[in-house]
DNA sequence: GACACGAATGGAACGCCGTTCCAAGACGAT
DNA sequence: ATCGTCTTGGAACGGCGTTCCATTCGTGTC
């Protein structure tokens, strides 16, 4: 018997880059739920064993997608004056990467040897580099740039989990904030002065500005490394 | 009609810490995919439906059983002379752990608000007061260490996602690091000189020496930080 | 001692997922 | 025109977290 029910074939090709495109508009618009082979097919109007032509598996898919936006992202920090600008301006890009694409925190933790994460440890590398961290520590530091950004990465993934798009984000956060804030605000006291403490600036604070001062704390912490290698070559400049 | 099938009851009652530490067990042995309620309930002899009487949901079960190994890390901490080596015992007790059971760091990553975050925050908290970093800057200070340890848990993460337990694990690590040293040597030179760099010393490097040398970098910048609100007391050492 | 009733139990069922399979169309080379 | 190869898309598979619910146990009340 002949299936009458069958849908006509595409007459465009699909292709992985249009694949790509579309997995990231899902993700934005509708979250890291969101994105399934079968709303995927659904977007593109065709099946999702299709899709499995193009691309090899879900994590091949997410990986091509954060790679596009973090390319992005080390391109410019290249043109940057001084290396710990350059850093500066990787972070400063990288956070407001997640903030537009917060699932790219889930994918970035997911895999460390991906190629998205070798990107910006090249990119973090050779700024450390020309700041004059000496050889041996360099990767070091690299890495402890990198460890830090992928916190942050993390955080990012999981508000993106807690609250999907859609919404008023900022007014969310605030409510979430306040809430949490509240919360902490009813342990134990004598077990948790510092948390406490914090609860009462939680509500107010910038995520933002947050991150650089502890790119700040890391970019001072790289000084001192470059200032103590450099005291043993006896350039001591506070003598 | 009656069901002859139907299996005995058991006869000592469920409890959570009972089904929190089948789950440990599970996790260690056979890694995070084995964790299912359904393979939970067979080694309990039980039904998946009966654990959902004690525990929430599976993130419920993950949390709390985070929390108990977290909780042990933060005791350890809480003992020590001065808070710089407080701080190196929490980063080394947190790198410890997450070696034992590299799942935590999944965990850890996907919900900042989990008790077991709260806790490690608390303990840094605590010790960056000490430390006598200037107020404003205590809690991105705490932060920043957070993220930092959140990064490392996330590569644990994934490690352990990478190699499930059971095989030779430093046997494999070697293999792994080799291979992605090569894959690495293989890149365009001229776009990657730092990775290609790197590659060279990477199946030899120490993971535990080389956080150790973030967390070093970093308590340099908190000290650095505290000196600069020193010069303000004008304490200024260095003149 | 009989009874009632809430809590605990455990197995079946639901809805979804990523992935695999494969019959059927499209198309270039012969 | 015919063949072989690549692409398509829908169905099917196995497994997951979770929900549902008939059954059973333990306990307080009369």
């Amino acid at each position: 018997m002949t299936l009458d029910t069958r849908t006509e074939r595409r007459t465009a090709p699909l292709s992985k880059t249009q694949i790509v495109e579309a997995a990231i508009s899902i993700l934005d618009r509708e979250g890291e739920d969101a994105l399934t082979f079968r709303a995927l097919a659904t977007r593109l109007v065709t099946g999702s064993g299709a899709l499995y032509h193009h691309v090899a598996s879900k994590d091949d898919l997410l990986a091509a997608a954060t790679d596009d936006l973090i390319a992005h992202v080390t391109r410019q920090a290249a043109s940057e004056a001084t290396p710990e600008q350059a850093l500066r301006t990787l972070a400063r890009g990288v956070f407001d990467t997640l903030q537009r694409h917060p699932w790219i925190g889930s994918v970035l933790s997911r895999d460390p040897w991906q190629y998205a994460v070798v990107r910006l440890i090249e990119s973090i590398g050779q700024q450390i580099q020309s700041m004059g961290v000496p050889g041996p520590a360099q990767f070091n530091a690299a890495t402890a740039v990198m460890s830090f950004i992928l916190g942050l990465a993390s955080q990012h993934a999981s508000r993106a989990r807690l609250f999907p798009p859609g919404a008023d984000q900022t007014a969310l956060r605030d409510v979430a904030l306040r809430s949490i804030a509240a919360r902490w605000m009813t342990l134990e006291p004598s077990e948790h002065p510092f948390v406490r403490e914090v609860a009462k600036i939680l509500p107010d604070h910038d995520d933002r500005e947050q991150f650089l001062g502890g790119v700040d704390i890391i970019v001072r912490g790289l000084r001192s490394l470059r200032e103590d290698a450099m005291d043993g070559d006896g350039s001591d400049f506070c003598r």
